[in-house]
DNA sequence: TAAAACATACCGTCTGGACGGTTTTTATGC
DNA sequence: GCATAAAAACCGTCCAGACGGTATGTTTTA
């Protein structure tokens, strides 16, 4: 038997379908697909209903943009530990995380809705320069060199060429890409690994 | 005496204006302000004179696309013909180019509005695709190597930074990416430099 | 029975764009 | 040259639809 059946009502699981659904229209008709009328349709609720759980469409989108954030800071910070090398630890991770998503996959889709945000909303782009700078912060001793800044750099550029289907997202390339980007870290590890704080 | 201070009307100048008035309501305001009547107001016409000279709103944003892609392909072009090294010649101007843009000068903030684009809209998204991959083609036998690549990437991640004033667009710490990656291109061409076509 | 979880109906605003004018420029005939 | 017709440039108004949000119900849960 089922744990919770009779149930009808499951107000939690509709908050996270509200969010995934758009998302997902984000991600595949763009940021003027994301009406109220549209995710409430897609999550097969009423706009009221919607507008029950999130009092507003900056509501909706700070919970969809906090998500986001949460999942990937989650998945940077398990990379991470799973890493003996100490060089560059962060922004390997950082680059790891943004190499493995595989935008077949749906659940892994809503990744790009967070560079739409960041290159759309300077609103969101400052709170994304927050977590930034605070994970830089954290990995001062790591993550401060130029191939450190480097491998984020190139996340970046990968991250966008994913939402565009670049020539860069195809599979084969991307792979030797990051087979190349691992090797540099390596490599520059040796050549340059003064951590500099405070330029200027 | 002028050259033609007679002359009225300037339709020329007109739809020029246009152009760099619906770029800057984009840049400071975010694309929610491209509107008609907007672009029309700071240009200094009606919204039917904006109209005849581009009969609805995607026309203006097909205008304000093309030029901005003219505009960084002709740079590129420029930066492009002045270097000798031939190793991943294409991606380096490219970096370069994204790296000299000051986004304090008003002229050069215009290229932030095709990553807006870009990443707004998957329409604008291919067409960016098919420059860069024509241009690749034509570089094929410079700019397919992992290198290259990974050039671009940062690039684009600079690009992004800048335009959302993230840590790494701060002119030092940028300088020193620069550089480390101008090593990069240096070294890298003696790595592996075989350029492998057709994956898979 | 009170509150949470929905649905339905409705409103005000904004925006793209159609439409019919008016003025300026250009082309044409003489 | 010059009248004049035609085309281009430009303006002001109006409208239909979309969208965010409110107000008010109805059902489900605690």
């Amino acid at each position: 038997m089922m744990t919770k059946p009779q149930r009808k009502n499951n107000p939690d699981a509709v908050r996270a379908r509200l969010l995934e659904c758009a998302a997902r229209l984000i991600v595949d008709h763009g940021l003027p697909a994301l009406t109220l009328e549209n995710v409430a349709r897609e999550a097969g609720v009423s706009k009221g209903g919607l507008l029950h759980h999130y009092p507003g469409k900056t509501a909706l989108i700070d919970g969809l943009f906090e998500e986001v954030v949460d999942w990937f800071d989650a998945r940077v910070e398990d990379v991470l530990e799973s890493d003996e090398n100490r060089q560059a630890r962060f922004s390997r991770a950082y680059l790891r995380v943004v190499a493995a998503i595989d935008m077949s996959v749906p659940e892994e889709k809503r990744l790009a809705v967070l560079m739409l945000m960041l290159s759309s909303d300077p609103h969101y782009c400052a709170r994304w320069n927050q977590w930034v700078e605070a994970r830089l912060q954290r990995h001062a001793e790591t993550d401060l060199t130029p191939i450190a800044r480097t491998l984020r750099l190139a996340a970046d550029g990968l991250w966008l060429s994913d939402l565009g289907g670049g020539p860069d997202s195809h599979t084969p390339v991307r792979r030797e890409i990051l087979a190349f980007l691992e090797t540099l870290d390596a490599t520059g590890a040796r050549t340059s690994s003064r951590p500099h704080e405070g330029g200027q």
